[in-house]
DNA sequence: TAATTTATTCAGCATTTCTCCAAAATCATA
DNA sequence: TATGATTTTGGAGAAATGCTGAATAAATTA
């Protein structure tokens, strides 16, 4: 579960970005709209949250790069201006939410989770694959009815290879999901390895009746038994 | 399922190498111009993946040369600057698409199957070929409705078999697409017969409704019965 | 700050794929 | 049919890829 947070001020950059973390998402921060337009050219997050007046560049022209290179990130706009315009014309270009400065952070976890609810797993109950049941609003699996202990990392990787359950992910894009933009210079999947090695681990624990399968020389596709 | 990767910089080079084999794509690199001609000249790719700026001569010239030659493999740009300019010029000239340094391997990697999928097969669907379903997307073939494994080699001499089914592949054309400029010594086929054996052998246990022909002293050619 | 949890690194082992060889089978045609 | 050339087949060992457990480092929490 992945975002991005476009925010110039940067102490609100910082309290979000501490917001995202305690909350249990990865994340990468910009503080400007190139960086902004950057990354998300290059990458794909579940949800974007931006705010739509920077210094260098408009946010409006960040929403209309993202859709119209087919991405499908969720986006939430926060805005200092209560107005009414911005909020139509962000919508119109194809944001998903919008959220007013000052906001709780309790209101913005609320929306991040049900974009990403709706855009990665195309559903607005919880996600079920086998017998995992996974709660996007307690950050929370549970196998059976047992809930289950995941980190940040095994959890995002759990997620997004049952949200990609179809196709197989290779190990250079789950790689680059989770640690960002993934230099190879050991030319080893190490530390991938090891986080598959925890999620399989306790998978099995739990009696999840799923499998998580390699592919020799591509990557890992989950399947459920 | 082969790339020419053609970069002057020799550590992105070698990264590019890598991320090509890890991908499970068969590659041969370039560091120059004048190499590169030489091989798009000689050799058939799939995608050709081509830095604009080299040392020793302008990668229009190569899409060019590419063209000119009615040559059909696909080809996408690289390149360092962010010019509208050069990516107008490049498509005009024949390129497929276009890519800005820095980029992610995991977008390299979708535009390259995107491509292969338009320009090998004419498609952008799944391939079928008897029962055979060839999903490029998941490195994965099907045969009736079963997924089979197949590793690089095998996968790779599949789909150019199938993709010239209406023609004999010789065993010289096959030998260089899998294993590049092959300087056959021995005079033997060894490599190529121990592939070929046990493609058979994998799609006759799935019941695949093909047939792999040889036709003596020349080569091969796939046939759906 | 100390204690605890999580993440990374590494070496050794396991598995899968590739190469290479040799013997058997098949083919073309003299 | 006899002959040499070509193809098929089986299998051993090498190479590439993946897995595991333990040690260390980093981050988080108390």
């Amino acid at each position: 579960m992945k975002l991005l947070i476009i925010e110039d001020e940067p102490i609100l950059l910082k309290d979000l970005g501490e917001f995202a973390g305690k909350e249990g998402y990865l994340y990468e921060l910009a503080q400007d709209y190139s960086t902004a337009v950057e990354k998300i050219m290059l990458y794909d997050y579940d949800c974007v949250i931006l705010d739509i007046n920077l210094p260098d560049g408009s946010g409006f022209d960040i929403i209309q790069k993202l859709r119209k290179h087919q991405k499908s990130d969720g986006i939430i706009i926060l805005s200092a201006r209560d107005s009414l315009d911005d909020k139509i014309k962000g919508l119109g270009l194809g944001a998903d939410d919008y959220l007013t400065k000052p906001f709780y952070y309790s209101e913005l976890n609320a929306r991040i989770k049900a974009i990403i609810r709706r855009k990665k797993f195309k559903t607005n109950k919880d996600i079920l694959f086998g017998n995992i049941l996974i709660d996007l609003d307690q950050h929370l699996v549970k196998v059976g009815n047992e809930p289950l202990n995941f980190t940040k990392k095994e959890f995002a990787i759990l997620t997004h290879l049952i949200s990609n359950h179809k196709r197989v992910v290779s190990k250079i894009a789950l790689s680059e999901y989770i640690w960002g933009d993934f230099v190879d210079e050991a030319n080893s999947f190490d530390f991938l390895f090891s986080q598959i090695k925890n999620l399989k681990r306790k998978l099995k624990e739990a009696g999840a009746l799923v499998e998580i399968k390699n592919i020799y020389g591509v990557g890992y596709q989950i399947k459920s038994l």
